[in-house]
Formats: C-alpha cells, structure tokens, sequence
DNA sequence: GCCAACGTTGGC
DNA sequence: GCCAACGTTGGC
C-alpha cells in the first residue's frame, strides 16, 4: 500500500481502499481545546434537527494535483494518482476542516463526487468518482475554474442548478455538496 | 511568491 | 464569550 498523504484541507490517500474516513479525518490534538464553533454547530444540529437536514446527492472534492511539500512530506493527489491506485480506490483523508467533515459524513456509498483540482497551475474539476473512494472516470471535458464561474453567475442571475455553490461562496472548504435535489443533481449531471 | 479570506486557537 | 494573533487555503 502506498504511504499515507496529507494535504492541508484536501486530502487524500490511501490506506484502507475503499473507506472514506470521516472519523479520523479530524482529530482534536489535545482532547482539550475548546469547542470550534463549527463543532457547536455541528452539536446542535444533532440536537433539534434531527431528519430535517437536507440530503444531498453530488459532492465536490479539492485535492492538490501538483507537488507541494509540506511538513517533509509531497501533498499532491490529483484524480490521475486516485486513477493509479490498486482498484482506482483510496481513501480521502486529512480533512481537518470541521464542516468539511460533517458533508463527509453526511455521504453515501456510491453517490457521485466531483474532483476538483486546486491550488494548481489549472484550478478545475477534472473527473468523477463514486463515494467510496474509487475513480469513476475523466470528465469529457476538464472544467476550468473561470468556466464554473460563468455558469455560476448565469444561474445566479436567471436562475439555474449551479446558482449557489460553496465554491465561490465559501472559500477553502475541502469537501461540499455540490447540489440538493434529484431534478437539480439530474441538471448538473447534463451540463457535465 | 503574494496576499486576501477566513477558520482556529487560546488568553482574558 | 470576545477577539487578536496565528495558520491555512487557494487564486492569481
């Protein structure tokens, strides 16, 4: 099995194919910090809102596709390293990012996840996987970031499935449902 | 490499 | 619980 690699939000890897890893993908250092506010959302949403959450059905992932050292070690992990892989499987760890997180949970087995390339010479989404982790295939086309953005601005304007996005709405969140809905997922499915 | 955005930490 | 300092993210 390859080694382990950590990115700074995206993540990635590797060690048991086949799982994605929400449960050790954000671990309290000390056990004794005090409570992020997302972690407190994240309680009181266990608490008075049970069932009604949104369930979503696409999800975005960034992931680093050019190397980067960071701590001593290479970060990158682009869609054709996940293609590498035994299976075209890995494991999507080194999220630390607390809400990040929660949308990892919030996954199912199989539900389609878009790769997204970033902090990288072409930011973009460059292929599907399933929830699982395992390649799914290329896009037939690489999306480039500007691109997502047009359409992102049309839809905003006259209304369409990709009016609102986490992308551009919320910078630096690693892993984020791409739609909610059957009929909307179904639309952005076509486009891409 | 720069740096704006923004989440996290930790003292108070 | 506030908030300044700090660290990370990620486009450019």
């Amino acid at each position: 099995m390859p080694p382990k690699k950590r990115t700074r939000s995206s993540a990635k890897a590797n060690r048991n194919a086949g799982a994605v890893g929400p449960d050790d993908a954000v671990q309290n250092k000390t056990g004794k910090r005090k409570r992020s506010a997302a972690e407190n959302s994240d309680l009181e949403k266990k608490k008075d809102d049970e069932g009604s959450k949104p369930s979503y059905s696409h999800w975005l992932m960034k992931s680093e596709p050019e190397s980067r050292i960071e701590n001593g070690v290479d970060v990158k992990f682009g869609i054709e390293d996940l293609k590498a892989l035994p299976n075209q499987r890995g494991c999507w760890d080194g999220v630390r990012n607390y809400q990040a997180r929660n949308f990892m949970r919030d996954m199912k087995l199989d539900q389609q996840s878009f790769f997204y390339h970033s902090n990288c010479k072409e930011p973009g989404i460059a292929g599907l996987m399933k929830v699982d982790v395992q390649f799914e295939r290329m896009l037939k086309r690489f999306i480039p970031l500007s691109e997502l953005k047009k359409h992102h601005m049309l839809h905003k304007a006259e209304g369409g499935p990709l009016k609102n996005m986490f992308l551009f709405s919320r910078a630096r969140l690693s892993v984020q449902p791409l739609t909610a809905g059957k009929r909307s997922s179904k639309q952005i499915h076509n486009f891409i």
